[in-house]
DNA sequence: CGGGCTCGGGTTAGCCCGAGCCCGGTGCGCTAAT
């Protein structure tokens, strides 16, 4: 019927509504299937229009618009971004714990009634069972999943009510959703997808190669090697900068040091007060701050476009939190450089941050718990005695072995044929031991990128599950000529297709580079091999699917 | 997993080394005391 109209529509609105005069390939598909009721997946750096892919659909459709959101302080930002633009049909509210349950009641209201379009709600808020009423009560028309990577990154452990957020979007009718981030590599896709439940979403990946970003690594003896080398740097460069670091007291220390050698820096990081810690946000924001040292807490949705380089003091996680964070040095399209500086020594605190194995003690006796009937978090924690945290985490992990399942009202129970608790205890185990090994993987692939002698850009791209045909152009291994010109980057199997090992059994070929193939197995993550040898004692096997 | 601290033993000058210990990221929402 007026299909066809669709992309008319959205640009018209777009123009209209948002003053945006163009609209990328990608966004333009995003928004169409969620016209058409699909669901979609968009990966795009930010600063590319990433919140356009909802909002501008969302002024289409009937009902109100539900933007699942990390940070309460991200939201703010956004509400304020739409409510500057005085159009009531973009109004935003929020419901949160920072407002009063008077202001929840009037907000609500205003959706309603109309007077509002867009409501800004976290995971938590939606797990709460009267909540859930009152949003799907809005009978909302779209559900836009925000910085959706936080599903695979803190739903596991850290925020466990990411992992709900599929059930609880069935709870509020089911309407379209999208999910919306600036890296996933295809673990975190396919750990997204399956968590949020999205059926056959259009997928939108763009972008991940940045030319403006000049990409070097340092590999650093000493911890004194490593001080000149920064210093070096912020002799060269412009301001401002972020620097990153593991921990916070490492922060503080380096930020006071950087101070008294004459380059004026700030520090941020998760244990800081609240108010402090926006004010120091703001300021960044204002170039009022020229150098921030801070941990992993710093950067989620800041879209600065004038940041010239951010360098790394310490190994990131993983190469998904390294692009994250050097993704924002550049955006003004400028000249940037991405700086790691890294030391052997570094790779121990990221073993320690993956955490050990869970106790299969409790796991039996939590699995056990759950046959007296369904039960809340609140309720288990108690019968148990486990810390919220602990008992997020092994409740995760029995839902994904089947020994558990988050029913109506966010209530925990056992499904019916379910395994007993001390079988089911070993499985989630072995479910725990599995995610670690993928963990400690990717920390082992950032460490390949830090020492490969190779393009970077390419490297990181294979990563990603992306192809770049020729060499990036734009590292410090390209510079000095050991990238070797590989338009190639075919091997054996296919880029993308399953194959088998009999060790690590089923895994996905991300790409080749020179004479090395890397393969993403489910088991064990990552792997490195090489293609003359895989080829001579055939290693891999193809597999359907 | 590894850095950094203290402390004790082995020595016999003020010093080295190993053992044992603690510490380490990301945020929501709620409660209690002020």
């Amino acid at each position: 019927m007026k299909l066809p109209l669709h992309s008319t529509r959205l640009r018209r609105v777009a123009r209209q509504h948002f003053g945006w005069r163009s609209l990328r390939p990608g966004q333009l598909s995003a928004m169409r299937a969620l016209m058409k009721r699909r669901d979609a997946l968009v990966v795009l750096p930010t600063g590319a229009g990433k919140s356009a892919v909802y909002q501008v659909p969302a002024t289409l459709m009937a009902g109100p618009t539900v933007v699942v959101s990390p940070l309460l302080a991200l939201q703010q930002d956004q509400i304020i971004a739409l409510n500057e633009r005085g159009d009531p049909r973009l109004r935003a509210v929020r419901v949160s714990s920072a407002e009063t349950s008077g202001q929840q009641a009037a907000a609500l209201e205003d959706l309603r009634a109309g007077r509002a379009r867009f409501l800004f709600i976290t995971p938590e808020q939606l797990s709460q069972p009267d909540r859930l009423a009152q949003v799907k009560a809005l009978r909302p028309a779209l559900v836009a999943v925000d910085e959706a990577h936080c599903i695979s990154a803190w739903g596991h452990d850290f925020r466990p009510d990411y992992l709900a957020l599929g059930h609880l979007i069935r709870g509020l009718g089911r309407p379209p959703v999208v999910a919306l981030t600036a890296t996933a590599s295809p673990p975190v896709r396919d750990d997204i997808v399956d968590r949020l439940g999205l059926s056959d979403p259009r997928t939108v990946v763009s972008g991940l190669d940045r030319p403006n970003l000049f990409l070097e690594v340092g590999h650093c003896p000493t911890e004194d090697y490593r001080w000149r080398r920064l210093l070096a740097l912020l002799d060269a460069e412009e301001r401002p900068g972020v620097v990153y670091i593991a921990t916070r007291r490492a922060a503080e220390e380096l930020a006071a040091r950087l101070t008294s050698a004459g380059h004026p820096a700030e520090h941020y990081h998760g244990g800081m007060a609240a108010g402090p810690r926006e004010r120091l946000h703001e300021d960044f924001l204002a170039d009022r701050v020229p150098i921030m040292v801070a941990t992993s807490a710093f950067g989620m949705g800041i879209d600065k476009p004038n940041i010239r380089w951010v360098a790394h003091v310490a190994l990131p996680d993983s190469p998904d939190s390294y692009l994250q964070e050097i993704g924002r040095a550049g955006r003004d399209g400028r000249p940037a450089r991405a700086l790691l500086l890294w030391r052997a020594e570094d790779v121990g605190i990221q073993r320690y941050f993956t955490g050990g194995s869970p106790d299969e003690g409790d796991l039996r006796d939590l699995a056990a718990l759950l046959r007296d009937g369904p039960a809340t978090r609140a309720e288990l924690r108690e019968r148990s005695g486990l810390s919220a945290r602990k008992l997020g985490q092994l409740l995760a992990l029995l839902e994904q072995v089947g020994a558990a399942e988050n029913r109506a009202g966010n209530r925990f129970a056992r499904p019916r044929y379910a395994a007993e608790p001390a079988r089911a205890a070993r499985a989630a185990l072995a479910e725990a031991e599995r995610q670690q090994t993928v963990q400690r993987s990717r920390t082992d692939m950032m460490r390949a990128f830090a020492e490969h002698r190779g393009c970077r850009g390419q490297t990181l791209l294979v990563y990603f599950g992306e192809h770049m045909k020729k060499v990036c152009g734009h590292c410090d291994n390209c510079h000095a000529g050991t990238s070797t010109a590989d338009d190639g980057a075919s091997g054996p199997f296919p880029v993308h297709s399953t194959v088998r090992h009999a060790e690590w059994g089923s895994g996905m070929v991300l790409g080749y580079e020179d004479d090395r193939m890397t393969v993403l197995f489910d088991d064990v993550g990552y792997k490195t091999l090489s293609v003359p040898v895989v080829s001579e004692q055939g290693l891999l096997a193809r597999e359907a699917g």
